[in-house]
DNA sequence: TCTGGGGTCCTAGGACCC
DNA sequence: TCTGGGGTCCTAGGACCC
């Protein structure tokens, strides 16, 4: 295990300020498929595409991986393993990419329920130990320690072994005062860390690194950064507010100007309700409207089916129908429609959402169609728009 | 043979109401 | 016959995250 603990106190996270902790998997679906096929510990695995390129049990017993190289068509690593990814391969690569990097890498399908599965498991060890805790994703989630009695380092190491002994998996986690950091944190010592830091911390371990490690700046943000100058956090830091002002939007300059000094005031929340839940398709080749129509059509609706089935398992309707289609060009556009009445209806999202398909000209090829429903409610008794407009009711601070 | 799928949040203009 | 401002909803697009 990688320890690193940055200051010389005894326990770093003063007594006034939170305690918040960010727990992330390691290569998480590529370390369940190695629990499922030991024998490719140690090589380079790339997890992309769906069921083709499931390893076959051949003649002899032998089981058969396809290789990177065997993969054609459309698509994107979703994860790879440190071996893979010192060969220069990352999540949301394109596919044909990464096989001309890596051509030998392993090359196994996505299996989500597996993921799902691992997913209930690992977050159930750490809710024998903390209550506090906020979902972000399948692999990774915030703790909220202020109130626990327990020394810091003490209790990562023991949410690690929980997840380690819940699973065969490692984690790694960062601890610091607030969200921010702490998700700052547990990337700094990956896999198998523990990174624990205070307010103090930051000039020495957060400011040397690039702007693009703080949660929020993306790839444009980062650019245009880049463009005046600023590329890690410390520079970010020295910047003057109105320099951000001139060059970026008004909030958007106070947060930077904000998380470069690693403020952020955001609660661990435990209990968020979903907003919206949506289904979407890429093409296998791009579809013509008129010549595919048949097959678009098929495919709309199976989708809303879906959008529809995955409302009413998990008792939820939404009012608001949107559709999204990306064309051959990449341009994405996107339409919708607010319904009187909350539905989970499959028939009633699919008139609506072909009500929204023909506000659309469809003279260019569709690569993409997407259908999502928003404005969700929880559709127990039924409930009426009245209801609904009221759970909507912003929370007076 | 570039570029998945499921999300959240923000911005911005116009409609509409008070 | 001009001049508002605040607030919310609707719609479209985009950045970003895992």
């Amino acid at each position: 295990m990688n320890i690193a603990l940055t200051t010389s106190s005894v326990d770093p996270v003063n007594l006034q300020s939170r305690r918040i902790a960010h727990l992330d998997m390691d290569a998480f679906y590529a370390s369940v498929e190695l629990l499922r096929y030991p024998e490719l510990r140690g090589l380079p695995v790339v997890i992309a595409g769906r069921d083709e390129h499931q390893p076959v049990i051949q003649a002899d017993g032998q089981r058969h991986f396809f290789r990177l190289r065997d993969y054609a068509g459309r698509g994107v690593i979703t994860t790879a393993t440190y071996e893979a990814r010192a060969l220069g391969v990352h999540s949301a690569m394109g596919v044909m990419k990464a096989a001309k990097l890596a051509p030998d890498a392993v090359l196994l399908p996505v299996d989500f329920a597996a993921y799902r599965h691992y997913s209930r498991l690992f977050k159930a060890a750490v809710a024998s130990i903390v209550t506090r805790i906020e979902d972000s994703g399948i692999d990774e989630i915030y703790l909220d320690l202020s109130d626990l009695p327990d020394d810091t380092s003490v209790l990562a190491i023991r949410l690690k072994q929980a997840v380690k002994d819940a699973t065969g998996l490692s984690c790694s986690i960062g601890i610091a005062p607030n969200k921010l950091l702490a998700k700052i944190c547990s990337d700094l010592e990956k896999p198998d860390g523990l990174t624990i830091l205070g307010l103090s911390d930051i000039p020495q371990r957060i400011w040397p690194l690039p702007v693009r490690k703080i949660n929020g700046i993306g790839p444009k943000a980062a650019s245009k950064l880049a463009s005046l100058g600023i590329t890690t956090i410390a520079e970010l830091a020295q910047t003057e507010l109105s320099v951000l002002y001139r060059h970026f939007g008004r909030s958007y300059s106070i947060w930077l100007y904000e998380v470069s000094r690693g403020v952020d005031h955001r609660p661990v929340i435990v209990d968020a309700e979903p907003k919206s839940m949506s289904r979407e398709t890429t093409f296998e080749r791009d579809l013509d409207a008129r010549r595919d129509r048949q097959e678009l059509s098929i495919a709309f609706t199976a989708l809303c089916e879906q959008v529809a089935d995955d409302l009413r398992r998990k008792g939820y309707a939404g009012r608001t129908i949107s559709i999204k289609l990306r064309f051959d060009n990449f341009q994405t556009v996107t339409r919708d429609l607010s319904l009187v009445v909350h539905t989970a209806d499959p028939i009633r999202i699919r008139r609506t959402a072909g009500e929204c398909l023909r506000r659309v000209s469809l003279d260019k090829k569709i690569r993409l169609l997407g259908v999502k429903v928003s404005g969700l409610c929880a559709a127990s008794s039924t409930p009426t728009t009245e209801t609904c407009r009221q759970r909507e009711l912003p929370l007076i601070p």
